[in-house]
DNA sequence: GTGGTCTAGACCACA
DNA sequence: GTGGTCTAGACCACC
């Protein structure tokens, strides 16, 4: 879909990305220090502001916290804020199958629906 | 000015949403004529900008259609509408499940959970 | 690695907040021991780390204080802590109470609200 | 408290918060356009990327949504942020009234803590 | 014209 | 060392 020059998601989302992943795996656990700006900046030859942006991502988040002088760091409630996102989804599913059982749609085809987009996500 | 404790939903979106189950649930059919702004604000007891600003929700989600000189009509295109409406609400429900697994939910839990909810609904 | 619909808040959190309602309200006074984890595992049919997790939490709250040779034991300046977090807590309300004030919310409508909850709590 | 060179808040926040202002109190309604980052920047004579950041806050809140070739614009869902906003906050405060009540405190001594504080606020 | 991204590099406070 | 702020200025895509 995109290539070379223009792939078109911005570095510092990809960034963002891929620590999240590595927190959500428990490649990088609660409490831990994450790589400072610099240093990861360095490591992918980047500007520190681009990492810094990936990292206020994470930080809006709530993944990560930071604390100037000392460094950043995976929070320590990830748990519960993992609980969070579940059950936030889980409403947001919720109202929208209340939509589509007003607007005249049967329980099997939702749940067809999303057992035949799940192998593919 | 002031905002009450339990002030909850502004009036306009209750009356956007009431008049919209009533399009929804074919009481109001297509290009049926909406009850005049003036005599809706008379019969509800409020002021008649604020059976507008209702309308004007409705006509953003292209449900009503104004014209100035005629009145106010349901849409003639309902159907489509309410076909585009199905697609937006299992794409939503598609993203959020999608997080769902990256988050670590079975796909089990995530079929009974809408499933539990679907009869109270 | 799987989380259930229902699973909700983790374990180790009940645990610890079941812990900490017994110091508030005196049924762990302060300097006394804590019982032992393995004690507390075997008892709640856990696994001893699950335990050691809510210790832990609770020591981040200094409401407990390890000592590895001897056991676990209650804070002794448990009055000074609990003072501490009554001050964190009206804060907290205070910063929120701003919130609302510029929020156009009135003072009696945030006085009744709170007193109607205290009630209830 | 301060001044000079080192007033510790971010012209970025005063930005934000003035523009905030600015929403909450109508003298810049919903739908409405914002001044382009770049008119901003010239006016308060500021670098460009400053006035995005103070942009970004405002949209983390969803008070601003951007909508890049086009501009800026105030939500068209204010009212509806604003209700969801106050019953946040009242949430938070049951919370934190409820630790109160558990950790002993009266009723009227929280009723005045916080009538005390409203005038100063 | 608009916002969005990214670099390069400065200075700050804190410890 | 750490993160936080800010400037200066480039290029991009979209319309």
């Amino acid at each position: 879909m995109e290539k070379g020059y223009n792939s078109r998601v911005p570095v510092y989302l990809k960034i963002a990305y891929d620590m999240r992943e590595k927190i959500l795996l428990g490649d990088l656990k609660p409490q831990q220090k994450m790589p400072s700006i610099r240093k990861l900046a360095l490591e992918l030859n980047l500007n520190p502001n681009t990492v810094k942006k990936a990292y206020e991502v994470l930080e809006n988040q709530k993944l990560i916290k930071s604390n100037s002088t000392v460094g950043t760091f995976v929070t320590d409630d990830l748990e519960l804020l993992l609980e969070e996102r579940i059950n936030n989804s889980f409403e947001t599913i919720t109202l929208e199958t209340k939509e589509l059982k007003k607007l005249g749609v049967s329980l099997n085809s939702v749940l067809e629906g999303i057992e035949k987009k799940w192998k593919v996500l």
